[in-house]
DNA sequence: TATTGTTATACTCTATAACTATA
DNA sequence: TATAGTTATAGAGTATAACAATA
């Protein structure tokens, strides 16, 4: 065994992969609820947590900037979203939630249950740790430079 | 603030929600280098875990059973799955991984840089930690009768 | 009767390429 | 010249409804 064997990715790898598929599942489901589609849900999602751009919505989800017109478009129209044109760049569009988006995505992870009920299983501590490691491992901030 | 406060749960469900976009995101793009799309590489994923029939595919993937046939379709033109009757129940096709969809799901689990990185800043202890607790929330055995 | 897988249909998602307006 | 957003297009994903074969 020369060096870090780096022992346990592919397990861990297998365990994110069977975690994405259940809470992807119960995120759809409980979209679905709402009469949303599992991405219209996602891009309130991103937007829960603040205005954006729509080129950086696009990257954000990591899909062509072409696709964010139809999604805001339908959203839009539903009147849970916003775009409002930026001040300082006449190019800029910025999508914000409005009150009844805020509301209806606060309403689907609501209706989470499966994972709720896999949350809830979890001690205080255990909770607190969970939110540390998904930090790190996914929150971190942009490499400076790459 | 009456009984529990269940403080905290807003909080993981957002952070869920950011992991799920990186993590997302991430596999997206690897799936894309193998020149799948994002459901094409959620199934090989799932059929990683060994053979599964067309039904019991669409329900863990979450998608109606009619979805399942196209996707297979296309997967299975490239060699990458393969249809098999079940031995006892003549309505049944289970689906399996080729050799090449085995090492496909492989490679593209190996190119989810951002993820691999994240992973790699944990140590020893953190990535078991990690594990236990994904393992408590997303991969506990369905309830017996609910 | 109920269930498995499939087909037909309509809508949504998705990337590519080309375009307009602005920087 | 480069970038933000849009449009057009074609292929893939998605749910609904209906169907044949089997249980």
């Amino acid at each position: 065994m020369p060096e870090t064997p780096r022992t346990g990715t592919a397990q861990l790898m297998e365990l994110l992969s069977a975690s994405l598929v259940a809470y992807y599942g119960d995120f759809t489901a409980a979209s679905a609820t709402e009469g949303l589609t599992a991405s219209q849900g996602r891009t309130l999602g991103v937007l829960r947590r603040g205005p954006s751009a729509m080129r950086a919505l696009a990257t954000t989800l990591a899909c062509d900037a072409s696709n964010m017109t139809g999604i805001i478009d339908r959203l839009e129209k539903r009147g849970l979203v916003l775009r409002e044109p930026s001040p300082t760049d006449r190019r800029v569009k910025n999508v914000l939630l409005t009150a009844d988006g805020e509301r209806t995505i606060d309403a689907i992870r609501a209706r989470m249950h499966t994972t709720l009920a896999g949350l809830d299983a979890l001690g205080d501590e255990d909770r607190a740790a969970l939110a540390g490691l998904l930090e790190r491992v996914f929150v971190r901030p942009p490499a400076a430079d790459d």
